[in-house]
DNA sequence: GTCTATAAACTGATAGAC
DNA sequence: GTCTATCAGTTTATAGAC
């Protein structure tokens, strides 16, 4: 990782923790202060600003997505895919936590516009691997949307968070992947 | 409508709107107060606490949204589901604006627990309608599942209204048209 | 790098006058 | 119902000692 200060990175995971569970506006320095062990004018140090600390989380969040997906066998359809898949259930059920970006998303427009612009990056990053994918496999035409994959994806976590129902996210995942399988055989 | 005093209602539609484009951690009393030309402590009248006002809005919501929907005429499947969508579509596209539950669920753990519930009421609300539908016209087992298409159209709206390009939604719609049209032909 | 101390602004909320 | 005045607590952020 590029980044290999442990207390800046320590304050990153406590900042994504954080975030994904109240959002960016309902988490404090403070907060992460306590989290981290150190003083919350010491967090100022790492990460002048608010906005800084978003912008790093969102970049460091989305490379590691981004890593994860190059190591997937794209020749394998129905194994990328479950493994894409997987990341998002992963994600809720064993994490216990919502994307990242699915709550950034829904606050877009009290997010400083720095911010804003890298959890666009996350979206383009997922809708260009499903796009690529299909296309790989001559499925562009028939295959479900990039755009409907995850935004499907991205709801169903949310609203499964929300209810308390993590089953509803497992159930949409096992009828994408029944639509996917559907194309070749 | 069961809540007539117009300067209560004012202020609901001021916290609709705020909530809606920001969030319910990112907006305030003052905010309001400005929006709707008093104090805010005259706020605290009409909703003693944040909370109160978060409650009757969303239950608002969700009855406004229930009287719609008793409105379409469920034996027309295609018709129906075309009003079903347009109240999403217009919502983003019309009214340039997410869906109220959908910013909120992705702020759950930050809410009262009594105003996340009126949030999985809105949720049960659109389920329970999109099955009754697939019920009505023995659909229930080749149907897009509910809850597929309630997380799509929350997630759509969101991540359309995050990219800035409503276009996403509207694509995403037109699929689910499809798919529905394909089944009664 | 982390600390103490503190600033300036903002938050939800209350008391009491009109 | 709305006002003024105000509270106690919180927020992001800075200055300067260690």
């Amino acid at each position: 990782m590029y980044d290999s200060n442990p207390m800046r990175e320590a304050i990153l995971d406590a900042a994504e923790k954080r975030i994904r569970l109240v959002g960016y506006n309902a988490f404090s320095f403070r907060d992460l202060a306590e989290d981290v062990g150190i003083r919350s004018a010491s967090i100022h140090y790492h990460f002048p600003q608010k906005v800084d600390l978003g912008v790093h989380l969102v970049i460091r969040y989305t490379e590691r997505f981004r890593l994860q997906l190059e190591r997937f066998d794209r020749n394998d359809l129905m194994g990328s895919l479950d493994q894409f898949f997987k990341l998002y259930s992963d994600a809720l059920i064993v994490g216990e936590q919502v994307c990242l970006c699915a709550v950034l998303a829904a606050e877009t427009m009290s997010l400083p516009p720095t911010l804003r612009d890298k959890v666009k990056d996350f979206f383009n990053l997922n809708l260009n691997w499903l796009n690529d994918l299909n296309a790989q496999h001559n499925l562009s035409k028939t295959a479900p949307r990039p755009i409907e994959v995850l935004t499907c994806l991205e709801g169903a976590m949310t609203i499964a968070n929300a209810m308390g129902d993590k089953k509803l996210l497992t159930n949409v995942i096992a009828d994408y992947k029944k639509r996917y399988r559907a194309l070749i055989n």
